[in-house]
RNA sequence: GGCGAAGUAGCUCAAUGGUAGAGCAGUGGACUCAUAAGCCAUUGGUUGGCGGUUCAAAUCCGCCCUUCGCCA
């Protein structure tokens, strides 16, 4: 049995669309590290889906005036065409509008209340009379009482930034109707932080070596400095995971309380759609299983503080609950990778006044891999970044076309010309040839470690590094030189380079699987890299919902074998003639595409 | 307001107390297999500011400025 890793990928809103900052803080990395992790012969789940219920979604139906299921399917099916189209290999990307999601909530609610680490308690709510319902915060608008402005949200102004308490408020109006709403009390669930504070600051401690410093300052810094209090995980919404208590059913789970366990639900239902119920168990109860939590930095309390509380909470009551004889713990988070925020020509992403880049627009355009490489190169691992398109173009151009790109075809297209479409028969090699292929053998070590430690752009730019030590080469032995001497000794030179363009592919794969899967077949390999994405539609009690699947088919990467290693490329393989990998750009895209921004 | 992260060459980033480096852009050169790509050489820095600790600070400490996130 190989060792399990769990690939956990933040559960995009269903009300907006996906931009490149979305990609590059959590999709994209997760799609790498899952790659990564599949070269290497592991078990993979990579799951997520989309969060469907709370706010955003039900506030953007309340305005199109249509279900909030409507919403959600439409962003849904847009998720999963760009996810394909970009090549996201999520093992199971469902949504948590589901009755298997609002099964697995309700068990992880029931435990942690059996636990004794839920309470009840009541507060101050906005009610409408019109309505005859409470109103969420995001519901309320009124004047603020720092700064005077009208305009302000119930729980925040965006003038002067201040968070507001709702009752505080002056002048009240409902964004629906325009009438007055006033505060009613309601009772809801808290989660009982403070008695889980311990436990989790033990777990923190236990990763604060590794983890990226954001992540831990903000988690265990947090608790040793203010110590966590009960936070309510109920709401009165309609829209949700209902509340599984007797005389509660008018009342939903905080989403954010849900959506997390949506990590959980979606191996659940990956194992259920297999034909293996109890595969969960695998990622979910081994202690030997790794997780990673691939998110951006406005998630980070949740995933490095409350779902490792709902986690320990729960303790082996969910396993027991479904159905374990010996009920296990479950699995607390490896590692929570975070990532900063992406910005926009200098400028914040914002999707309201389209100063974005729409995943799915940039796809009409551009090839895939330029996407992944540039937003890699440019991941914002320690600190904010920037998309800019003189350096997407520059990037591209520079890096991608000149040195990767060009490099396998002036190699491939070379050898084809002279050896008919036959590696070259090298002979023995020499010093220098021996040199550079052990650079490259050096470099799947290195390599692996920027991986291992989610240091992704560390990764990428050292496979450029040793793209550009073969061009280097190259240029040193000259077979363009020595074909015309002694083409014994430029085949020395081609295999040579023609065996390190061979191992880069792989180094290069998990960021660039399409091109590298070209490059894989124009080398004369049959079998494909990685697997492909499929769809399926799914009926239960609830609805009907689209999942998509990875399918790892007949993929080198579906044998539990090691690929992270030097194979040996044979002499006289048939190899094809080479096309280029990249497209160069032409500079007239920068104006182009800024032309596009702001509109 | 509290907490956290970040601020280093024109741009993107390295450098965890020991001579501030790399890639790109710029400049000069030789080559031609290749998408005029690749290779060699080279210009460029008061490490956001002020103060402190130290034989030695981008790095450790204090205060301040700017940006982003979380929380009240």
């Amino acid at each position: 049995m190989t060792k399990p890793v769990l690939i956990a990928v933040a559960w995009p809103y269903a009300s907006a669309k996906i931009h490149v900052g979305n990609l590059t803080g959590s999709y994209l990395p997760a799609d790498i590290l899952a790659r990564y992790h599949r070269l290497r012969g592991r078990d993979v789940l990579m799951v997520s889906g989309s969060d469907s219920h709370g706010t955003p979604v039900t506030v953007r139906a309340d305005e199109e005036g249509v279900l909030p299921e409507d919403i959600y399917k439409r962003y849904h099916a847009e998720f999963i065409e760009l996810f394909q189209k970009l090549g996201l290999t999520y093992d199971i990307f469902t949504s948590t509008h589901t009755s298997n999601h609002t099964d697995v909530a309700q068990k992880l609610f029931l435990a942690l209340k059996e636990n004794g680490y839920l309470y009840t308690e009541a507060s101050l709510q906005w009610y409408s009379t019109q309505q005859e319902r409470f109103l969420p915060d995001r519901y309320v608008e009124g004047t603020c009482y720092f700064c005077g402005t009208p305009g302000a949200r119930s729980d925040q102004c965006d003038h002067c930034g201040h968070l507001l308490e709702a009752e505080k408020l002056i002048d009240p109006k409902s964004k629906i109707d325009g009438s007055t709403p006033e505060l009613r009390e309601t009772t809801h669930f808290y989660l009982d932080l403070e008695k889980l504070q311990d436990e989790v600051a033990d777990f923190l401690r236990a990763r604060q070596d590794y983890w990226r410093p954001n992540v831990i300052k903000q988690s265990l810094g947090q608790i040793e400095t203010e110590g966590l209090h009960g936070r309510p995980i109920t709401r009165d919404l309609s829209w949700g995971i209902p509340v599984p208590v007797e005389g509660w059913d008018e009342k939903c789970m905080y989403v954010w309380f849900e959506a997390v366990m949506g990590y959980l639900s979606a191996a659940v239902e990956w194992g259920m759609l297999h034909d293996d119920p109890d595969a969960w168990r695998h990622w979910w109860t081994d202690p030997e299983s790794k997780s990673f939590y691939c998110i951006g930095k406005d998630n980070i309390p949740f995933h490095a503080i409350i779902w490792p509380a709902e986690l320990i909470g729960v303790g082996t009551s969910f396993d027991a609950k479904m159905g374990a004889e010996d009920p296990q713990p479950l699995v607390l988070p490896y590692d929570v990778p975070a990532n900063e925020f992406m910005n926009l020509e200098g400028r914040k992403l914002s999707g309201s006044k389209n100063w974005a880049v729409w995943g799915l627009d940039f796809l009409e355009r551009y090839d895939p891999d330029p996407m992944r490489y540039y937003l890699t190169v440019n991941m914002p691992e320690t600190k904010d970044s920037d998309w800019d398109w003189e350096e997407f173009y520059q990037r591209n151009n520079n890096e991608l076309v000149a040195t990767w790109g060009n490099l396998v075809n002036r190699v491939l297209s070379f050898a084809y010309k002279y050896w008919e479409g036959k590696v070259p028969d090298p002979g023995e090699l020499r010093k220098d040839d021996l040199a550079l292929l052990e650079s490259i053998k050096i470099g799947f070590d290195t390599v692996e470690s920027h991986f291992e430690s989610v240091k992704l752009r560390a990764a990428v730019q050292e496979c450029m590094r040793l793209a550009g030590e073969v061009n280097k080469y190259l240029d040193t032995t000259a077979p363009w030189f020595e074909v015309k001497t002694d083409k014994s000794e430029a085949a020395k030179s081609i295999y040579t380079a023609m065996q390190a363009i061979d191992w880069l592919k792989i180094l290069f794969s998990p960021i660039l699987p399409h091109t590298s899967q070209k490059l894989h077949n124009y080398l004369g390999h049959e079998q494909p890299l990685f697997g492909t994405l499929i769809t399926k539609q799914v009926e239960d009690d609830l609805s009907t919902h689209t999942v998509m699947l990875y399918d790892p088919a007949d993929s080198l990467t579906a044998e539990a074998e090691d690929l992270w290693t030097p194979k040996e490329l044979t002499p006289g393989k048939a190899f094809n003639q080479p096309t280029p990998l990249f497209v160069k750009l032409d500079a007239t895209i920068i104006e182009e595409e800024r032309a596009r921004l702001g509109s």
